[in-house]
RNA sequence: GCUGGAGUGGUGAAAUUGGUAUACACGCCGGUCUCAAAAACCGGUGGCCUAAACAGCCGUGAGGGUUCGACUCCCUCCUCCAGCACCA
């Protein structure tokens, strides 16, 4: 048969439908095999596959594939992170119902992703919208609660104008919506958060064991959760006497604490300007600075705006009297929401202080200048450095300052060794009506009810009014909202706002383990079985959101008992995105290349192989539309080389005697086999095993075999049958046609055994060695592979060319690397 | 500013971790086949230098260093990408 696209087709249809009838790919617990669970972060349903969708998968698919030949038990599933604002969007512009909405995308996706040939076990596909798994959402919400890990409280909050809803900080991006860009606002309003602050230590501790993570993931974690060692000093208001604790990760600075400033929001600030002269003016500043946004407050930059409350503060450690002032560049929410300000050694300061005309004092000498005053400062100093005006600690390096400043305000009680994290509680409420409602209901007299476990799920009321407008659209239902309180059963009402979604998707993970679970959010048995996944692909843009709350959720599942080990993910991999002209492929850019044409010029695997070999996975990968030519010409040659070099009646058995040609190609096909094999299972580097394989085609190509030689048939044979097998993960409806072309013992190319390769096969009987002289390439001689050193050398140094070199000079230093090069230095 | 990463042919990218720089592919050039084109196949392709091969010289962002030998290690600098950012 000729290599057209019409057959391509046929093929990949005729696999795709021999894998679903057969469930080729469906897991079960065996107890002879080793599990490996390998998992791609599920799509948010927005209407058909993309680039991106079908790049990650590929890649998560050969990993799958690679590791059912190799004989691991495989779990490898797929669903859909279903709720969201896309589809209610939908609802308000067109009019049709989220859940339908939603279904029929999930049925376009489902049909792409077959399309591509992907090995999933559909049998425990789901969508987090199903209301058999929001139940579970609910019941971990109720435990959570149970547990003080989820509490309401009243503060500002991110609000994004344009979708009508909050916005946890991890969704807030340069101040905008992570959605839909647009500029955040800030809200004061009363709303769920989970407490993941509880977990700051060991979010952070466990960072470490995960060393198959990328780094740069480690790192943006590690920075976003932002443990500060410092000290918390005690100061005291003058007259009064009120505490007034500061934090610094600078007590060594200390002395040169010219002025103390507290945020405007700060609970102490309404005591200390009571009465004053400039109350006033005080309450001015701060209505005007509570009116900005965080952006405005932001974007002032480097321009920090304050004012004096008329009260001074008492330096715990000199007992000077220093003003107290409100500034807006000092924040609430970090640390204590005071500050001592050190101008000369801190840049902040130093703005507000030459802004507002404070007075400065140098604590640390700069080695170049030691005589300088501070009036001569142009910017704060904040390099190493003995401390001055420091009483005992003069002369002290502030470093080691730091520690020992530290332990000395520990023991005379005028501070204490402190940590401050910069990680927040994650704010869940949002005013939407596509997530899973939160379980709790609001009575009069017994105040807020859980709704019991038995009462799952709250159910989303189906085809209601999406407005837009006017908060959550749960608020209009009657039905939904006005339920008899589960304790007194008096009226009470129902708590309308719906969980973020990344809630959804922090345990999705573990519910693939027993999908079908109805009566537990996942079992026990199963989930000490498959978990922890083994493998993880997905985007970079969830580096921080739901890679950190998943590991969140799997230490709450672990302190519940439900589980035994700390993090959910073993090895991670972020998959690089898909470029077309140097930009990120979108629709408003108008630059995506849809994966269904290039399917239906090309077939699945084409564009697989193309996806994988053009780029590591890790790298932006530039979409070239001739480049995927190359990967039809290969599969074009390989299928020509089974059509018409291959015959089956030879068999597939390597011959007892080998000629010098027959164990070169031997080597070939024994080296390839390790070269993929290595690349597969080490850094999953699709690039450079399939060019391994292109390199073995071009051997195998070579190989001249004549119609009546049967014995270099059957090597030649060999060779096409182990290609097959390697070309398998990448390729997997060609190969299983071809494999069956091979007439394959197995079923399916998918469970046959991974190749295995001889290392002796692998040792050269003449190898090359490159003679370099002084370092530089100047001969390349074919000598036995055993050669002796003393051989070697006088072999080389009667070369003619060599000689040429040297001339009379004397040799000084022969260097020999066995089996690669020598090195003379004359 | 801090953190993480990257700079190699016309292009996507390789380089066994200190040992032949540019594998494999795209593109381009030339050829075979064809009335012709496409497809397919074969050959060439870092730069300079001679008509060409040989030989030679230069060449992995820049400059220095270590080494018999550096894309790889060290120092200084430049550029680009990503994340965080008034976090005390």
């Amino acid at each position: 048969m000729p290599y057209t696209i019409h057959e391509i087709k046929r093929i990949e249809k005729k696999w795709q439908e021999f894998w679903r009838d057969n469930k080729t790919f469906k897991a079960e617990i065996f107890g002879d095999k080793p599990k490996y669970y390998v998992l791609e972060m599920f799509p948010y349903p927005s209407g058909k596959i993309h680039m991106g969708h079908v790049r990650n998968y590929t890649i998560t698919d050969v990993v799958a594939r690679f590791k059912m030949m190799q004989g691991f038990n495989v779990l490898h599933p797929m669903g859909y992170d279903a709720f969201g604002q896309p589809a209610e969007n939908a609802a308000i512009k067109r009019g049709v119902d989220p859940s339908s909405w939603t279904y029929s995308c999930i049925s376009d996706m489902r049909e792409g992703l077959t399309k591509m040939g992907f090995s999933y076990d559909w049998d425990r596909e789901f969508a987090t919208c199903d209301k058999e798994y929001y139940k579970w959402n609910q019941w971990i919400f109720l435990k959570m609660l149970e547990r003080g890990l989820a509490y309401k409280k009243s503060s500002f909050v991110n609000w994004c104008p344009s979708c009508d809803t909050t916005l946890a900080n991890e969704e807030v991006i340069n101040e905008e919506c992570w959605r839909c860009k647009a500029k955040v606002e800030q809200k004061d309003l009363d709303q769920w958060y989970l407490k993941i602050t509880a977990y700051s230590e060991r979010l952070l501790d466990d960072l470490k064991t995960l060393d198959k993570w990328p780094s740069r993931v480690i790192a943006m974690q590690s920075n976003w959760i932002g443990k500060s060692f410092g000290v918390d000093i005690c100061f005291r208001e003058k007259d009064t006497n009120e505490p007034l604790t500061v934090f610094t990760t600078r007590p060594d600075t200390i002395f040169g604490c010219t002025y103390v400033v507290l945020a405007p929001e700060h609970p102490l600030v309404d005591k200390l300007i009571k009465g004053s002269k400039n109350e006033q003016d005080v309450r001015q500043f701060i209505d005007k600075v509570k009116k900005e946004s965080k952006t405005e407050r932001a974007s002032a930059g480097n321009k920090k705006q304050g004012i004096f409350t008329g009260r001074y503060a008492i330096n715990p450690v000199n007992n000077e009297a220093v003003p107290i002032w409100l500034a807006d560049y000092v924040l609430m929410d970090y640390g204590t929401g005071a500050i001592m300000a050190v101008p000369a050694h801190d840049q902040r300061d130093f703005i507000f202080a030459k802004e507002y005309k404070l007075p400065l004092r140098i604590v640390i000498e700069d080695p170049k200048r030691r005589d300088l005053k501070e009036n001569e400062l142009e910017q704060a100093f904040v390099d190493e450095g003995a401390l001055v005006n420091s009483k005992q600690f003069d002369g002290l390096n502030n470093i080691k300052a730091i520690e020992k400043i530290g332990s000395w305000m520990e023991e005379d009680k005028i501070g204490k060794v402190s940590v401050h994290w910069r990680l927040r509680d994650w704010l869940i409420s949002r005013q939407r009506y596509w997530g899973t409602p939160i379980p709790v209901i609001y009575c009069p007299k017994c105040g807020t009810v859980p709704v019991p476990e038995k009462d799952l799920p709250v159910e989303l009321p189906a085809k209601i009014r999406i407005t837009g407008e006017g908060g959550s659209p749960l608020n209009y239902v009657k039905e939904f909202v006005i339920v008899p309180c589960p304790e007194c059963k008096g009226e009470a009402r129902r708590e309308t706002d719906t969980m973020a979604t990344f809630f959804d998707s922090s345990w999705y993970f573990l519910r693939y383990c027993s999908a079908r679970n109805g009566a537990q959010v996942f079992d026990k048995k199963e989930a000490a079985y498959w978990m922890p996944v083994d493998q993880y692909i997905g985007g970079i843009e969830h580096a921080i959101l739901h890679l950190l709350y998943s590991r969140f959720f799997t230490k709450f599942f672990k302190d519940l008992g439900m589980i035994a080990f700390d993090e959910p993910f073993t090895r991670l991999l972020t998959q690089g995105m898909v470029l077309k002209d140097a930009e990120v492929m979108s629709k408003s850019k108008g630059n995506v290349v849809d994966p269904d044409l290039i399917i239906d010029k090309y077939g699945a695997d084409s564009l697989r192989l193309f996806i994988l070999f053009a780029a590591p996975p890790e790298d932006q990968l530039e979409w070239n539309d001739s480049a995927i030519d190359g990967s039809w010409r290969f599969l074009n040659r390989v299928w020509n080389l089974v059509e018409y070099k291959f015959k089956k009646e030879a068999g597939f058995n390597l011959p007892s005697e080998l000629d010098k040609e027959d164990k070169e190609f031997e080597r070939i096909r024994n080296a390839t086999i390790k070269k993929v094999t290595e690349d597969l299972s080490v850094g999953l580097k699709f690039n450079t095993a399939i060019s391994s394989i292109m390199i073995f085609m071009n051997a195998i190509d070579k190989y001249k075999v004549t119609d009546d030689d049967a014995r270099k048939q059957a090597i030649l044979n060999l060779s096409v049958r182990t290609m097959t097998l390697l070309l398998a993960p990448f390729v997997p409806h060609f190969s299983e046609e071809l494999w069956q072309a091979l007439g394959g013992k197995e079923k399916t190319v998918a469970f046959s055994l991974w190749p295995e390769y001889n290392e002796a096969s692998l040792a050269q009987e003449s190898i090359q060695v490159v003679v370099q002289i002084n370092g530089k390439l100047r001969a390349k001689l074919d000598v036995s592979a055993d050669i002796s050193e003393e051989k070697l050398k006088q072999f080389v140094l009667s070369d003619g060319k060599v000689k040429d070199f040297i001339q009379d000079k004397p040799v000084r230093k022969f260097i020999y690397v066995p089996g690669k090069l020598v090195n003379l230095v004359i």
